[in-house]
RNA sequence: UCCCCUAUAGCUCAAUCGGUAGAGCGGGCGGCUGUUAACCGCCAGGUUACUGGUUCAAGUCCAGUUGGGGGAGCCA
């Protein structure tokens, strides 16, 4: 008989077949009872899905004594044995050992930080090296990855190609938010131009540089010769941006489509969303299970409501509406409600969750809360932005139509003191062939938040980075 | 950056009005059991985040520093 080395997963989803076959299951402990009948139960994990696998090891194997009633969590081991059927309950199949190899041992069990009870996440922070040996940060991370990959399927089958713009960026043009220098100029001795300031031209690219905080006006050149592309990948901001949904370091999807407006675009937001959480229903069923069980009760719920449900339009100005609407009916807000201004979360969060109850795409805001780039509508008071907001999460998509008319940018540009020289490039987009183009930005930690019920963003990425904590 | 809360055993938390620092889990040892975050007994485990102050006496009160959390702003 041949001998079968799978993942655990592979295992769980097609027991049938496992069943009577010699398997080799290489993993790390999670709990270990022994039965004085003569045998121990170890459950191991291979990360591979929610569930240990039971491994029954009887006293005959040569190291029981010696080895196997000393495991603890944690310890790495290799065990070889049958497949069978489980006299217990819990589960359907389990590994009956024939031996069982220690590799690594834990060598202070009374310290290592993963014990089987229940952590806070607080705690786990400070333990970023072994925290995804919980339940928790295994199930987070299958389902990032379960929702990374369809999202490069969605965009595949739609014909979109994936633009790797730079993580290093020249341009000082985004303006999305404070960026982080990068440089190679000694600190201690920074060289000086004659009239004092830095002389970057001593620096490593001859300039200065930043990390990128957004790869749209990157990824818009190539939309406007590859008609669909998009970009998925880290973007930097050095905002002291202390809350539950800022990273300094975090991963956009960023879409962008030549020969399209905001409503294709708001529909393209929507079909993307719809997409993975449609394909994470059906790939992680195990870890949705966990997280409605003991993390967000309605996650799987809302999940299924969003994809079924239509995404209200809304335009800002009913939306405007809507909220002193509901002020005259006697709701408080904080901050005043008028036209012109910025939403705030409250107003946000009364419009998703109490007004709508569903994902909301509000769109076509005042010009003067919003970006140079974007398209100005013909009532000269608004643009063609679009933001999704989500409930429990507000801000989720902010999008827009790009503004495609030489004339009209460089007249906004103008209006916002931009210095024209330093976008040459992105202005040469509308001198060569221009064409109405639209995109957006969907935060890639928010949707898993959205997803999992996670209350904390430093909880959804293998190693945050926040203000004053980078420390793995 | 602003407001509020918070820091006690490896972990999760107690400790009344300022008066001898305790439990559960985890760990070690033993018992019991085809067990399921098992159960029962015993044992070990502490410079109460740091610095300074008030007091006969500080885990507890005050000031500062640092870390953590929640909310706001900025945004994705």
């Amino acid at each position: 008989m041949s001998t079968i080395e799978r993942p655990i997963g592979r295992l769980f989803a097609d027991p049938a077949s496992a069943i009577g076959q010699k398997a080799i299951i290489k993993g790390w402990v999670r709990t270990r009872r022994d039965s004085k009948a003569g045998l121990s139960f170890v459950h191991v994990s291979d990360g591979s899905c929610f569930d240990p696998i039971q491994v029954v090891v009887p006293n005959s194997v040569t190291n029981y004594h010696a080895e196997v009633l000393r495991l603890t969590a944690g310890c790495s081991v290799i065990c070889r044995g049958e497949l069978v059927p489980s006299q217990g309950k819990g589960q359907a199949l389990e590994l009956q050992a024939e031996s069982i190899e220690v590799v690594g041992w834990v060598e202070d069990p009374d310290t290592y930080p993963i014990q089987p009870k229940q952590h806070s996440f607080e705690y786990l922070r400070e333990q970023a090296h072994l925290r995804v040996r919980t339940n928790t940060f295994g199930a987070v991370a299958r389902v990032r990855h379960c929702l990374a990959q369809a999202v490069h399927r969605f965009f595949h089958a739609r014909d979109f190609y994936w633009v790797h713009t730079p993580i290093i960026t020249g341009s000082d043009c985004e303006g999305a938010g404070q960026m982080f220098r990068v440089s190679t100029l000694d600190h201690l001795n920074i060289p000086r131009t004659h009239d004092g300031k830095v002389d970057w031209d001593q620096d490593f690219f001859g300039r200065e540089t930043n990390l990128t905080v957004s790869g749209q006006l990157n990824v818009e050149t190539y939309a406007c010769a590859l008609s669909r592309v998009y970009t998925f990948g880290p973007t930097f901001r050095a905002e002291n941006s202390n809350t539950s949904r800022h990273l300094a370091e975090f991963w956009m999807i960023e879409p962008e489509i030549a020969f399209a407006d905001l409503a294709t675009d708001a529909q393209l937001a929507e079909d993307l969303l719809k997409s993975i959480f449609t394909d994470l229903l059906h790939e992680r069923q195990d870890d949705l299970k966990f997280f409605a069980e003991r993390i967000d009760k309605g996650c799987i719920e809302r999940l299924e409501a969003l994809v079924k449900a239509n995404f209200e339009r809304m335009d800002y100005t009913d939306g405007i509406k809507h909220l002193q609407a509901a002020e005259a009916k006697g709701v408080k807000f904080e901050f005043p409600v008028e036209w012109g201004m910025d939403l705030q979360s409250e107003h946000e969060r009364y419009l998703t969750e109490t007004l709508v109850g569903r994902p909301v795409v509000l769109m076509n805001y005042p010009k003067g809360i919003k970006a140079f780039y974007m398209r100005l509508n013909d009532d000269e008071r608004t643009v063609a932005a679009m933001d999704i907001l989500a409930p429990g999460i507000g801000e989720i998509v902010g999008g827009s139509q790009r503004e495609e008319r030489l004339d009209v940018l460089d007249r906004r540009m103008d209006e916002m003191h931009l210095e024209k020289a330093a976008y040459w490039w992105y202005r040469d987009l509308r001198r060569y062939g221009t064409v109405p183009h639209a995109g957006f930005g969907l935060g890639f930690e928010r949707t898993i938040i959205y997803a999992t019920g996670m209350a904390n963003i430093r909880d959804v990425i293998p190693f945050p980075r926040t203000p004053r904590n980078a420390a793995f």
